[in-house]
DNA sequence: CTGTTAGCGCCTTCAC
DNA sequence: GTGAAGGCGCTAACAG
């Protein structure tokens, strides 16, 4: 109806409280001089009546703090990372920020190009999920603004981080499937130069190892963290002469594909083949026959990061390891009745 | 090895390199005014020797513009809407712009708390996606912040808006099933009070009518557009006394829940249960059997939904409506073979 | 307790 | 083609 409505500044409830600008300023923000509680419920309805909303980018300007956070992810509509960036919003938001995304599309140079847009945005903090090594990052860290390193981590870098032990839970999950008496474990994993690529075969390599079981080359597949990665392994691994009788995917991702070749393959899972998984998204929860899997506490990973976010001069452990869960579903063999 | 570094400001390059302040926004903007060849190249030595970035919170109170937008989804972690905010990220960045992401939980409160907190942080658009009607997006909408809404519309809304046509798609996903000369066909639905929800259903009903099938209500299930949700109707649909020989759910997964509730039952789709779904994510491509559903075509909803941001003033049609694809998979019947 | 005022870093009109 | 200067809206000393 009513065309553009400009913008109502501070001015204008001043002169309709009748005081001085400054004094607004404290009441909104509660300081930092004290207001006499009469003047304040004049600003107060005075802000009621212009409908007043203070403009953050102002005050970004002023206060030096745009109250922003970045969150860069390799892609959002990874179903980990969602639940990642789901669950870090929400702490963010509860801690009264906003939340400036960035899908980085695997790409290194968008990875760059993000955070130079970032911190042209003038962010409080960057929570970071790189698709590699990340120099340019430190970089930022070392210009004081907090960078948190999430999933994917680098051991040289200074900067907090948070994850779960990548080869502790990789051990177990192997483990579990010797457990289960099987010797014949392939391990399909993520892209090389991953930190969590790289630890979760470690860790199959060592539980194997310990157990005197036979690493197999041809067991070790290399495929993107995604439904078509795991379909592509799983392929290759069926095209091979001798096939493993259960198989330790790096991610939930990867396992939906492999049950799909399965499906198409009429190679009954877990009977024929058993799987265990890593991450422990819905996606594993759900999926037919559901996945035996590590699961990452997503929620208290995000807590932790937006904690480190804000209270980066916690020195010292300025590292959080989350602990893992060994969710144990039908897949991996160990509930035979198909039936709840 | 040093500490915080002070962010150089344009002042310094100025200095650096023998102009004024003024010639330095000149040559960073490529206007208004022009610029010698030499001083220009004075400036830009100056910049790269500085290693200078803009602060782009002063340039948005400046310029009045933060060069940022605003995207509202009910819940980050639904693939489908994450597919939406990874497309839409793409098509925001290539317009050199910055993407602010709210969550909503599918709560309407917190709707309008990030609402407002995007408004105070001026963003120059909004992306919509609501988890119900939503009057206080009019309102910004008529505060002069342009607006998009997606995917889940209200009518009487003036804002603009991409969708797919729901009833079609749901008439053309049951004719299909009709087709393969089921007639007793159940409806999985969204949660109502969503556009979605009820127009899928009006066209699973018209579908159902014009072919003179019988609409039972037994066989129209509400669920949320989660595969929870879907594993949920699933077993209700069991516990009735009569089955249906198929199934249009209105999500991936739904379907997926709805999958795993035949898996565990040793219902075998197709062929004992047919179902065919909406959305069209990867979920519904790499599922056991994968899905026969009703595409959206997200990449083109991102793109025509960003350039409505962009181009705010294109009167008429700012209603613009994508084609849906029917993707005919194993789910429904129409491939007999397992293998691919 | 309240008002005045000098910036925050940049854009842009207006003189030169 | 270049420079000076007045804002953008708000914060936070610094004076009363």
């Amino acid at each position: 109806m009513t065309g553009v409505q400009r913008r109502v500044t501070r001015d204008e409830v001043a002169k309709l409280a009748g005081t001085s600008t400054a004094v607004v300023s404290y009441v909104i923000n509660n300081g930092p001089r004290p207001v006499s509680e009469s003047t304040r419920n004049k600003v107060l309805a005075a802000i009621e009546q212009t409908r007043y909303r203070p403009n953050g980018i102002a005050k970004a300007l002023a206060a030096g703090s745009s109250r922003t956070y970045g969150l860069i992810v390799p892609d959002i509509s990874n179903p980990f990372f969602a639940a990642i960036a789901h669950a870090v919003e929400d702490e963010i938001f509860d801690a009264g920020m906003v939340l400036l995304l960035g899908d980085s599309a695997e790409s290194k140079e968008r990875e760059e190009e993000i955070l130079s847009i970032f911190q042209q945005q003038q962010i409080d903090g960057l929570l970071f999920i790189g698709t590699d090594n990340h120099p340019h990052v430190q970089t930022m860290a070392r210009a004081g603004t907090p960078v948190v390193v999430l999933d994917r981590i680098d051991e040289d870098d200074l900067a907090a981080s948070v994850v779960v032990d990548n080869i502790a839970g990789a051990i177990a999950a192997t483990r579990h499937l010797i457990g289960h008496g099987y010797t014949e474990i392939a391990f399909v994993g993520g892209p090389e130069g991953l930190s969590t690529s790289e630890d979760r075969h470690a860790g199959w390599m060592t539980a194997m190892r310990e157990a005197a079981l036979e690493v197999n080359d041809d067991w070790h597949l290399v495929a993107p963290y995604s439904k078509a990665g795991g379909l592509d392994a799983g392929r290759r691994l069926l095209a091979q002469s001798r096939l493993p009788r259960a198989i330790f995917a790096a991610n939930d991702q990867q396992a939906i594909g492999i049950l799909r070749v399965a499906y198409e393959a009429g190679i009954r899972v877990p009977e024929d083949l058993a799987i265990i998984t890593f991450d422990g998204t819905t996606d594993a929860e759900f999926s037919a026959p559901p996945l035996s899997t590590i699961r990452q506490p997503i929620e208290e990973i995000a807590k932790s990061a937006v904690w480190l976010l804000l209270n980066p001069d916690a020195d010292g452990s300025n590292r959080i390891t989350c602990q893992f869960e060994l969710v144990l579903r039908r897949s991996c063999g160990c509930t035979q009745e198909k039936n709840r």
